[in-house]
DNA sequence: GCAAAACCCACGAAATCCCATTAAATCCCT
DNA sequence: AGGGATTTAATGGGATTTCGTGGGTTTTGC
């Protein structure tokens, strides 16, 4: 079966582990790289997870989104009088420890060190799709914190690794 | 891993680390000499961050909006019959302590001694994007003062660089 | 004429590109 | 619906380019 192509505007649903070797490169599974709006290059946006120690991978649509919801709620929260340093720091988060980067011919990415620290990466990558966007998690980590579904996700591939090897 | 250009207009997103010699100069990371519209020479604007103990970063882009910016501010202020001689201050701030400065062919730019002052910067200086904008913060100092997320990018690189040395 | 700034070159390390090989999913024909 | 043929996807490794940085040389301004 032929998963749709995702040209309504950048869904991201299903799941995949993909290796990371050596020098940090990770393919984008099939699924994500199908979602995303067709472009050369091909640009992928990475990004720390906040709730949860993984990340979030996501395309041009759903980083639209992100920028036009930090924009709100600094506005509300200037409203509110809140502090405007945890805004700030918020920016920092999204900014700072983002990143946009090109899929090679190949369709792989390469993961600087401060985003596999923060999202605790080994060797290994697991894709879960959330809707807008997806995550990318350390299917060991998933596999200990994760809750019901996310650890049935997690260790299916680890069994299924372990099979083969 | 390949930064994707940002030919859409001067946004600033990832983070770098580079080292300032002992001529004050220092390189201007990949992520934002490649988000700036091509030009030669290379011009590069920097300015205090208003808020926290930084240096900001950028192109025309952000530099003409700050040009409205400032006369909008101006007129609200006008209305609601504030000190003038405020504006005048703040003004002095952008424009007198900001400085447009040309890379040299390795993509190398000086600090000058203000400036380096007033961003507290060492012989290191950490580019943190914020959008429209980058930030130059001394590494050491963002640790200690910073956010969740500013010390999470600063730590990391202070970790780097000791383990490397 | 001197100090400081700008320019130029050069080297090492790291990021990027490119090709090859394997595995897996899809297609197509019977 | 089965099963081989074809395409797409995933990954490994080497070649190439870019990036970051040090140091020397020329120009500029006082």
């Amino acid at each position: 079966m032929e998963r749709t192509e995702g040209v309504e505007s950048e869904i991201f649903q299903g799941n995949a582990l993909s290796a990371v070797d050596g020098k940090s490169r990770l393919s984008i599974p099939a699924f994500i790289r199908n979602a995303l709006i067709p472009a050369e290059p091909r640009g992928i946006y990475l990004g720390v997870h906040g709730r949860s120690p993984c990340l979030t991978v996501y395309g041009e649509t759903y980083s639209a989104f992100l920028v036009a919801e930090q924009e709100r709620l600094r506005l509300k929260g200037e409203d509110n009088g809140a502090d405007p340093d945890l805004f700030e720091d918020l920016d920092r988060g999204l900014w700072g420890m983002g990143e946009k980067v090109n899929c090679d011919a190949g369709g792989r990415i390469v993961l600087g060190g401060l985003l596999r620290e923060e999202g605790r990466i080994e060797d290994m990558a697991l894709f879960v799709g959330r809707g807008r966007y997806a995550e990318i998690w350390n299917p060991k980590v998933a596999v200990e914190i994760g809750g019901e579904r996310l650890q049935k996700i997690a260790s299916f591939y680890l069994r299924q690794k372990g099979a083969k090897a």
